[in-house]
DNA sequence: ATGCATGAGAG
DNA sequence: TCTCATGCATA
């Protein structure tokens, strides 16, 4: 199970095929968190470091670190499960990105921090002592279709959002009609525009 | 890097 | 049904 390819090794150059699993489910219960307040008299205390800055100043360190230990985002990715972390699999390419560019949520980038922070210490020591070990690749051969939303179609899609972030399942019906494309992508395409909304970065005026 | 999609959990 | 975390596929 060796994975001889000396000629990807920077930053994203192969994040094909990775049959990850593994959820790092709900850290936190959205609609409803409450906080231990503060004990004493003293102002504002977090019962987490939700501290914006601190997470981005995080990412960008561990974006350069990684680039220096020489291991992708697919890489650190599935990595991840070799930590053995209760209730942590291994993620996604696309999840490690995000995360570099804030672009996932809040909550999101809080939960992955200290797993992340755990990956980067554990690399950098193995590093330091020894090289690095290949990992197996899979080849999987299973393919899935992403639909694509035409520009126009796409331009219509977020003047509805302008005016009408929540359509009625009836709405949705009518639009989709409207532009032609299936209720549902156009349900998905809601849900997604209102997430992304909520990404840490190009949240509030974008 | 990002668009569209899935599934779990909550209501 | 929605939100939220996450991922496959693709630009």
């Amino acid at each position: 199970m060796g994975a001889p390819d000396p000629s990807v090794m920077s930053a994203q150059v192969h994040q094909h095929h990775l049959q990850t699993m593994g959820h790092l489910h709900q850290a936190m219960s959205m609609g409803h968190h409450h906080s231990i307040s503060s004990h004493n008299g003293m102002t504002c205390m977090n019962d987490v470091e939700s501290d914006p800055r601190e997470l981005e100043a995080f990412a960008e360190r561990f974006k350069q670190r990684r680039i220096k230990l020489g291991v992708t985002q697919a890489d650190v990715g599935s990595a991840l499960a070799n930590l053995k972390i209760p209730g942590v699999g291994s993620l996604s390419q696309s999840t490690i990105c995000r995360f570099e560019s804030l672009t996932l949520s809040h909550n999101n980038m809080i939960a992955l921090k200290p797993v992340l922070q755990a990956w980067l210490e554990e690399a950098e020591a193995a590093y330091r002592e020894k090289n690095n070990k290949p990992d197996p690749f899979n080849g999987s051969e299973r393919k899935r279709k992403r639909t694509s939303i035409a520009a126009p179609e796409k331009r219509s899609l977020e003047a509805y959002f302008a005016i009408q972030p929540r359509p009625s399942s009836e709405k949705i019906a009518a639009i989709a009609e409207k532009l032609d494309l299936k209720k549902n992508v156009v349900r998905v395409w809601f849900c997604n525009q209102r997430q992304k909304q909520k990404r840490m970065k190009y949240s509030a005026v974008h």
